[in-house]
DNA sequence: AATCTATATTGCATAATGTGCAATACGGTG
DNA sequence: CACCGTATTGCACATTATGCAATATAGATT
């Protein structure tokens, strides 16, 4: 597709190929054929073979009992497991959360899920030098804040259910949603146009717009947001801040999920 | 350790390399520094450099920004979020599950943990044909259940509280644990004796034994165990049963933690 | 059951590919 | 500025991965 510009460093090709084949796999809901990956990667069976064999000798892939097609292995599972993730996002998005706090001018977050929580775990602050560390580690609820209602947006009613049990959600400000009810049909509703508000639920007196970030199977893996007090944040602002949220949101995803890094 | 036997099938060498490089990576808490890798192979640096640099282009691995040593890269994340787990522990385990419950003469079951509860992935009956499936899909409290103290068996104080808040804990019988404070102590007893009983906690007249199956980290990734009702499985079996739990659960790790895959 | 097709697996010779060596660039330190 | 360690590139050679062709295996069709 892409005219190879510089292959100034060797691709090792086996290598490169066992990768391809690792990806296929992880992202095809069926196990994978011998011959689909021949096909894929472009080479005799043998050889694709022969890489299958190799990945599954290291666990990298397994068959399913009886068969003979592929399916991922238990080292990826344990490697996955066992690697502390937590700031890989913050890594991949932090210099987009930084672009979009200097272009609104005002303070971004990155935030994930943690249990019935959002847990903050970075934030950009425009009119400031590079702060390395904002105070992030911040835990807010999930159902009074604009991050925790992006994370929550695919949520069902069973799963609002078993998070917060059935009882009255507590109130924080005025504003608080604290019926289940209307916080599933708030979730539908972020579903639908991309991001979630907060008009001082949590905190009174601030505002927040916020929007989940999609891996490309849909999966929400964070969200980020701008806040500022009310004062100064207006409702007329949501169309447009809304907008450059959901460009970085989108943003941060393609770098998720692009295989090949730039440099 | 183990003679090779038979190479018959030749190994796809770069590729192999490549996935060394990716494991020591992940197991490694701090950034791999390209002379590791190369050391650790056994190969030159500009060898190493070049495997690096495929699997850096490809995402599975990255740099620090400034740093020239390695991590892992987002396609590591994004496919290990993506994939769809549920039956790799299945899978893997599925035979020993019914080594055990043939050995014991009983029914066996394997659960994960999923939010406050665990769910029953797999089991397996004694006396019985090869069920392919057994009702699973369950989900028992986990402070109740051996199974589920299993689970919460590394959790601390933090950890407990923030799972079942500060309200006492539903009573399901007469043994059911209902204070905090001494699922805590049991979490300790579990985590010393490595595992977990459950006298008619949840459903009274029925006794469990539950193991963590660990990975080489230690992270706790499920359970497994034996239950029966307390008229056939009397005390007295603890110690002989335990054992029998106990090397079963660490032969399951060991299933997920070998690189070398059988055949 | 026997045949047939599709797919998996192995052997082997060849050439492409990955390798080590050596040279060069880079980044930090005295 | 010179010095060191490390990263990166060029190149020639030989190891290694590849395709082809042969064989084995499994499932389907008759």
């Amino acid at each position: 597709m892409a005219p190879k510009k510089s292959p100034l460093v060797p691709f090792i090709q086996s290598l490169d190929r066992g990768l391809t084949i690792i990806q296929m796999v992880a992202l095809s809901k069926q196990p994978v054929t011998l011959s689909e990956l021949a096909e894929a990667l472009e080479v005799d069976r043998s050889s694709a073979f022969r890489l299958a064999h190799t990945l599954r000798r290291r666990g990298f892939l397994s068959c399913p009992p009886g068969r003979k097609d592929y399916i991922l292995g238990p080292s990826m599972w344990t490697l996955s497991h066992q690697y502390d993730w937590s700031n890989m996002l913050v890594r991949v998005a932090h210099k987009e959360l930084k672009t979009l706090a200097n272009d609104l001018n005002e303070t971004a977050h990155l935030a994930v899920r943690e249990g019935k929580s959002a847990l903050f775990i970075d934030s950009a602050h425009a009119n400031h030098v590079i702060a390395v560390a904002g105070q992030t580690g911040e835990l807010v609820p999930l159902y009074c804040t604009a991050h925790g209602k992006a994370l929550l947006a695919d949520a069902d009613e069973r799963e609002l259910k078993s998070q917060f049990g059935q009882g009255a959600l507590t109130r924080h400000t005025k504003n608080t949603i604290t019926s289940l009810k209307s916080l599933l049909e708030e979730c539908h509703e972020i579903k639908v146009r991309g991001y979630a508000t907060d008009e001082g639920e949590y905190a009174a007196g601030m505002r927040c717009i916020a929007a989940p970030i999609r891996l490309e199977d849909g999966s929400i893996v964070g969200s980020i947001g701008i806040s500022a007090p009310d004062s100064r944040f207006l409702k007329e602002q949501y169309p447009s801040y809304s907008k450059k949220v959901l460009r970085v949101a989108a943003s941060i995803a393609a770098l998720l999920n692009t295989s090949e890094q730039s440099e």
